[in-house]
DNA sequence: TGATTAAATCATGTAGATATGATAAATCAA
DNA sequence: TTGATTTATCATATCTACATGATTTAATCA
């Protein structure tokens, strides 16, 4: 769906929501504590802060911290850098023009997909992600909702 | 949205759905129409013939057709075998394991986008693109009714 | 049968995403 | 001021999607 980079970045910007506001974590904490190729990472959270969704601090004490208050930071802002899914809708067919007034064969049926993924993109922060994130519970629920992955 | 190979293989097959159920249509007629490399293309449409979505016939008067009507034929069938977009719903995040049971921090927000993607390529047929496919009128609208591009 | 036509197959090339490894530069603390 | 710590940067490697070019196989038809 988003490619690994702006994946990471979203798993990153979420852990670093989750350690407290004020606290700088080392990009190697993050690497092993995500499981994210460490130079790898590096980089990423370096664009993020160049793009001002994170801060950073070299040296000892050092680290990368939100720039900003989670409930403030749209998924969007940390994807943006690196996927370019949140630019405008994009055509299923991959046709070059494709709006409401050139519309290509899937047009009517794919706009409303392609709305609602760029509000969530737009709509969701990162705080909320926080919010939902489920408690784990000592009891397991025995109900069934639904079998259905997704999220 | 999709990759390149599976937005070639779905123009291709809906070009094909409209040149009539039983003619054969040659794979380099298919490149240049619609502009896809064609050793490429080729590749593709044997693809798809193997996956029964298309038949094939070699030698003069040969080329490619629909195996089915277009009607019976799902979006779904045509872009699985070169994209695992259908593939059961995806985590937004890249986590491995993400259901109702073990959810991800944004699996309640993304799974209705989820799950509409995949109805729309589940239950979308090649022959419902043909219909909406948009005729070209003669007279040009005034009216404006979004300036959203998506399809 | 042999020439022609078109798909099938094989071999190779390119660019970008995804990494890896090493070094430089800044910060802090003793 | 020196050494430790940590980000910043640079150079290089790998893998895959995307594509190109040439050759082989099969079907048709004169």
């Amino acid at each position: 769906m988003l490619n690994q980079t702006a994946e990471y970045a979203l798993r990153a910007v979420t852990e670093l929501a989750g350690q407290g506001p004020d606290e700088f974590v080392q990009a190697s904490e993050l690497s092993s504590l995500l499981g994210i190729p460490a130079n790898y990472l590096s980089k990423i959270l370096h664009q993020l802060a160049g793009a001002g969704v994170l801060e950073s601090r070299r040296g000892p004490r050092g680290g990368f911290r939100l720039a900003a208050p989670a409930a403030t930071l749209a998924l969007l802002r940390v994807v943006e850098p690196f996927d370019s899914i949140g630019e405008g809708r994009r055509c299923v067919l991959g046709g070059a023009v494709c709006s409401d007034r050139t519309a290509c064969a899937a047009h009517e049926r794919w706009k409303p997909i392609s709305n609602a993924m760029h509000d969530f993109l737009r709509e969701t922060t990162v705080a909320q992600l926080q919010h939902d994130k489920p408690a784990r519970r000592s009891t397991r629920r025995k109900t069934r909702v639904s079998a259905r992955a997704s999220g």
